[in-house]
DNA sequence: CACTACATGTAAACTGTTACATGATTCA
DNA sequence: TGAATCATGTAACAGTTTACATGTAGTG
């Protein structure tokens, strides 16, 4: 269900192969929102094009299709995005290790933590770069989705940095404070 | 995998049982982290016995059973949270929705909009109730995850909020400027 | 011509969800 | 004793991933 309105996301933005809609996936949906790989895109688009909710538009070089979402598949996109939110299921392995901490011995979760907020600290840095690209020549299609993504990231990895420092710093108090931490 | 992580996190921070557990994937990590139904976890859980990762240590009213972490547990639990970042598959429905706004009118995504950031208000109000709790008393064993859940969370609804005031500034600034903005 | 990137697919294995099913204990 | 909650499980189904498989076009 999921991945059929990520693909009309997409789509909607600007009509696409599945190759490109695969590498697309790779960038901003993948990182933040969902992550799909080409292997179920291509029958995804299969299943789409029978339901009419895309067609193909046009076949280019290496056998190549060019899919476009339908005016039934615009439908179906937004009747789901103006849905009542149903109970989304969440699946990220970056938060689940990072909840995962108290498990380490304090030194190692330090250590856990640095590596944490040196690497938010680089995309943050990334995403300021974007955000200025975006600033000069407005986005379009398929970019303009990359600057919602790029606003999102942007703000989520600061508060993630924000987090690792506090968690940082509730690791020293307890270190100083009571003695044995974790193992049993 | 991941699901075993959870679970011997969890089980780390303090023994349980299945159903135990299983409530306690409705509570914080399963909102923010990893989401998994009793059914999928009484069958992992035998088959992380089978693998000597956890163990029954009692046996309660009702037939329910207590586990507990072993040392080959809280080994490959620490290895996997040390181990190289592994590209993790992120699945999130919300934020997928959130991505997918420009598919709207912009009528509907502004509206869209308000709500996700009059969720996020709630939520984050809800947090800070929990984090003055735990700044009375200190947290220990499972609390002591949900307050690193709950800072993280706070955060990171902060953070969407912070995202919804500058979506419906763009969308606005759009509205304003250029006419047609989504459909054909 | 070799290598890389483009481009699409399938089958088996794995993972997770939904719906079904059962029984124990507490409380009103 | 009826209802709610505690407590555990299974089977069929749906969705994803991994590995395999194939062929095209451009570039050095």
């Amino acid at each position: 269900m999921s991945l059929t309105m990520a693909l009309l996301g997409l789509l909607a933005a600007e009509p696409a192969s599945g190759y490109q809609l695969a590498r697309e996936f790779e960038r901003d949906l993948g990182r933040y929102a969902w992550h799909a790989g080409h292997s179920g895109i291509y029958p995804e688009l299969i299943r789409m094009t029978e339901r009419g909710l895309v067609e193909v538009t046009g076949e280019g070089a290496r056998n190549s299709r060019t899919y476009a979402v339908t005016a039934l598949g615009r439908a179906e996109l937004q009747a789901w995005l103006l849905a009542p939110p149903t109970g989304g299921k969440v699946r990220n392995e970056h938060v689940l290790r990072v909840f995962l901490l108290d498990a380490l011995e304090p030194a190692d979760g330090l250590r856990m933590l640095r590596r944490i907020a040196e690497d938010a600290t680089c995309r943050i840095e990334e995403l300021r770069r974007i955000r200025e690209r975006h600033d000069r020549d407005v986005p379009e299609g398929r970019d303009a989705l990359g600057q919602l993504a790029a606003e999102f990231g942007l703000r989520q990895f600061e508060a993630l940095h924000s987090w690792t420092l506090w968690a940082a710093e509730r690791l020293m108090r307890r270190q100083e404070q009571g003695g044995g931490p974790v193992s049993e």
